[in-house]
DNA sequence: TTAAATTTTTAGTCTAAGCTAAAAATAAAA
DNA sequence: TTTTATTTTTAGCTTAGACTAAAAATTTAA
């Protein structure tokens, strides 16, 4: 497995998360910042060696084992990304670059181990689920803060996107996983939303309730 | 700096804290196992860069430059090193390769907070010093075991060779860094030594002998 | 159902980093 | 000081992965 073996398979995986079916060439490239002339030449590469299945002008879906080999770079990622939170004091808009970089290492004892030394982990940092040694990966916890009505409360437990500048401006919102959320109001109009964290009171945009994962309390 | 620049550097580092002056393209090619004429490629590169000082023909020396970045990346091997085994239970001849990738990982934040979380180490686990920021290295600690007389008493503290299968043959003699160890005799003919750890009496070969680090305990 | 637009693939280049074989420079031996 | 051996460089090829431009297939629109 290349690096960039590794990361083609990591974006169909991905993308096959949202978008079932075969993915097409074009989504790949934009994905991964690259021409979709590229992208048939590695599709090809892959499929060659049994990761994924493609038939020319038909999109591409990742096999089995291509599966595998993407849910354990995932898996690598997000025990790093809970490594450098947890014990190296990052923040959890640092850690992503940093773990693009670290998925890549080579070792079954190193992740294993990892894992343990963090206390087997479920989640990382931004509340995404960490798929176990043989691929399989819980579902994402909660809903989207948007699809809450008027008086819903629960509390957060992931992000949607995990770009820093979104991180950035949550963090001055005070808006963090594990807080408590109320929805006060919902404006139909540009479906803004009044909402209230630790007493504090404020409004958020569309954008940015469709980027935020809560778990509903049981209504009382 | 791509993987392979860097690696380059490395190996052009090591070659250069023996063998004194210009490091010969030979040499460079045998330490990387590849060919002459690929090393003479990629040290135009470098020179090109300032990384590297080359007139043809008469071997290469790494530039203050050079010398910066290539301390750097074996800082993080050795920090990377030191937290296998702290951390994640590697023994010291399991952690090589893992850190020969790990090295070339590249984020300040990463290392400096690496190094506090380790409590800034001086030595990894082979009992090579470990370069600070600006590239400074202290010596290596002791001398030569093969050095000693007979009589002479210190504590086991490097090896020079930190191959797994050297390491593996020190595990099952119980030599390890810290020991107590005392040179009982030496035997001429063939140079090997018959020591003391713990207790322990055995005879080990010039090649052994010729591997290990020792600091000399004062006289008594 | 033909025509236009879009997507995907193919063909041909480019760069980094290897390699082999041959040429050139340097070092060692006669 | 020639001759011979060794070292180093050059020249030319190869592969992975990316790119551009053109061709082919598929999809959408007329
Ligand atoms: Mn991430
Ligand atoms: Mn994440
Ligand atoms: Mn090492
Ligand atoms: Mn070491």
């Amino acid at each position: 497995m290349t690096l960039s073996e590794e990361n083609y398979l990591k974006a169909i995986y991905h993308l096959g998360d949202v978008h079932d079916g075969g993915i097409s060439t074009n989504a790949i490239a934009e994905q991964m910042n690259t021409k979709a002339s590229s992208v048939t030449d590695m599709i090809k590469k892959l499929s060659e060696k049994g990761l994924v299945h493609y038939k020319r002008y038909k999109g591409s879906e990742l096999t089995e084992k291509g599966t595998l080999v993407a849910a354990n770079i995932i898996r690598k990622h997000r025990l790093w990304e809970v490594f450098l939170v947890e014990k190296l004091n990052f923040t959890w808009d640092e850690v992503h670059d940093v773990a693009e970089q670290l998925e890549h290492i080579k070792s079954e004892k190193l992740i294993n181990e990892l894992d343990a030394f963090l206390g087997f982990p479920k989640h990382d940092p931004h509340g995404d689920p960490i798929p176990d040694k043989d691929g399989n990966v819980s579902n994402k916890l909660g809903k989207l803060l948007i699809t809450l009505n008027k008086n819903d409360r629960g509390i957060i437990v992931g992000v949607k996107d995990s770009s820093s500048s979104f991180l950035k401006y949550l963090d001055k919102q005070g808006i963090a996983l594990g807080k408590k959320i109320k929805v006060l109001d919902k404006e139909p109009f540009d479906n803004s939303m009044k909402i209230r964290i630790k007493k504090e009171e404020f409004m958020i945009s569309q954008q940015i309730a469709n980027n935020i994962y809560v778990k509903l309390s049981p209504e009382a």
